[in-house]
DNA sequence: ACAAAAGTGTTGAGAGTACACCCATGC
DNA sequence: GCATGGGTGTACTCTCAACACTTTTGT
């Protein structure tokens, strides 16, 4: 059987991009100008190229939506129901992205769609499927965020350890205790003092930077011995 | 811009499926017949219809090739990589699908491609990327069974729960504890006493069955308090 | 001196881990 | 009666979770 002998679904790449601003989880989001969906906001994606691996073509609609290189992008999950594209079968693989506040975007002089940031917790109307793309990926993130070291990727390259626990308590929606939140986390071995401070209100804090080389994946908790 | 106007790449879902016989962690790899990779074993998959669901098209590829129904299937990740396919761009959707042992197949009477059993540990030569497919999948699988409960579904639907613990250590490739094991299962509440025996070799032992309303997932230990 | 955020230890409970012997049956 | 696998309890360690005050700076 051939590869020709078959009608062939369109495939597409959505990438979620999330940071974190003002003790906010936000995603970045694209209002569609045209039919169907027009004036509905939706993931930033496109068509895969032919010549271009799934991996090329998500890091491609992420650039083109932020300055910043050296990002984190993770495959999630490819959804394919029939339904979810009304102008015909469309495949797509969702990625997440994780970018640091600075990360300049929606990007300058863009001629794409306009985009904005919005907060998670009050989100557009959105188009396709992405109202149930976007609570999975938000899942994703807090799960891996439990276990693995991703959380940095929404920082800045040095930041507090206020700041790196608020940032814990934003995503799970909890609160933590600092004393523990500390102890585990330097014990982790995940982060390293830069030796400088940061002033600001009451006293200065210690500076952080996350260490490239820690691998920090906490083994699951196993049902059985 | 329209769907029509880019070059499609072919979609394809594959799916792993794996099965526990003899203290040994199969999978069911069919041979290919024509170049390229002719003579090499793939993993079982096809084209996704036009009109189909991925995870029917996923579904369907299982039934395909065996004769149960009600089996655990789960989307595993998205390969996309160019040169993946010699005969031309082909994206994968792998799936990952666990059948108890009696689950017939290769399906009797089947005019598709010759399948076989290969023990996890002793594969013969893969087509494709076939070869960076099926460590994933093992990992997954290792990776899921510790933090929830579908280890059971490659069992039959009694067992003893020797036959659970052995289960566990061949996916895991690892010695458990019996006496920790017997307690941390029982405890957990997922499983539960059909009231009768197997008798055999020795003591006769207890059957038991999973329980379908238990929901056990594990939470992850966390990197943070 | 006071406001504001940073930083610091201890204790009790629960889970994990290691470990060795008796029990019920078939032959 | 013996070989074979089934079944059971305890002690130690370690991790987790709860909890409140002192320190350093800017104003």
């Amino acid at each position: 059987m051939s590869l020709e002998s078959y009608p062939r679904p369109s495939v597409t790449v959505d990438v979620i991009i999330f940071r974190l601003l003002d003790e906010d989880l936000q995603v970045l989001l694209v209002k569609r100008k045209f039919p169907p969906f027009e004036g509905k906001w939706a993931i930033p994606g496109g068509f895969v190229n032919i010549d271009e691996s799934l991996d090329a073509a998500a890091r491609r609609e992420l650039e083109e939506e932020t300055d910043v290189r050296d990002i984190y992008l993770e495959q999630l999950y490819t959804f394919g129901d029939l339904e979810r594209d009304p102008r015909g079968r469309v495949i797509t693989v969702a990625y997440m992205a994780l970018v640091p506040a600075y990360a300049l975007s929606p990007r300058a002089g863009d001629d794409a769609a306009e985009a904005t940031w919005w907060s998670m917790g009050a989100l557009p109307p959105l188009a396709f499927d992405h109202a149930r793309v976007l609570p999975y990926a938000l899942q994703r993130l807090r799960y891996k965020i439990e276990y693995s070291a991703v959380g940095f990727e929404l920082l800045p390259e040095v930041f507090t350890l206020s700041e790196l626990q608020r940032a814990y308590e934003v995503i799970l929606c909890e609160e933590l205790d600092k004393r523990n939140f500390r102890r585990k986390m330097l014990s982790a071995g995940v982060i390293e003092g830069t030796g400088h401070v940061r002033s600001g209100d009451g006293r200065p804090a210690q500076l952080y930077r996350f260490r490239d080389d820690a691998v920090a994946e906490v083994r699951a908790r196993r049902l059985f011995p």
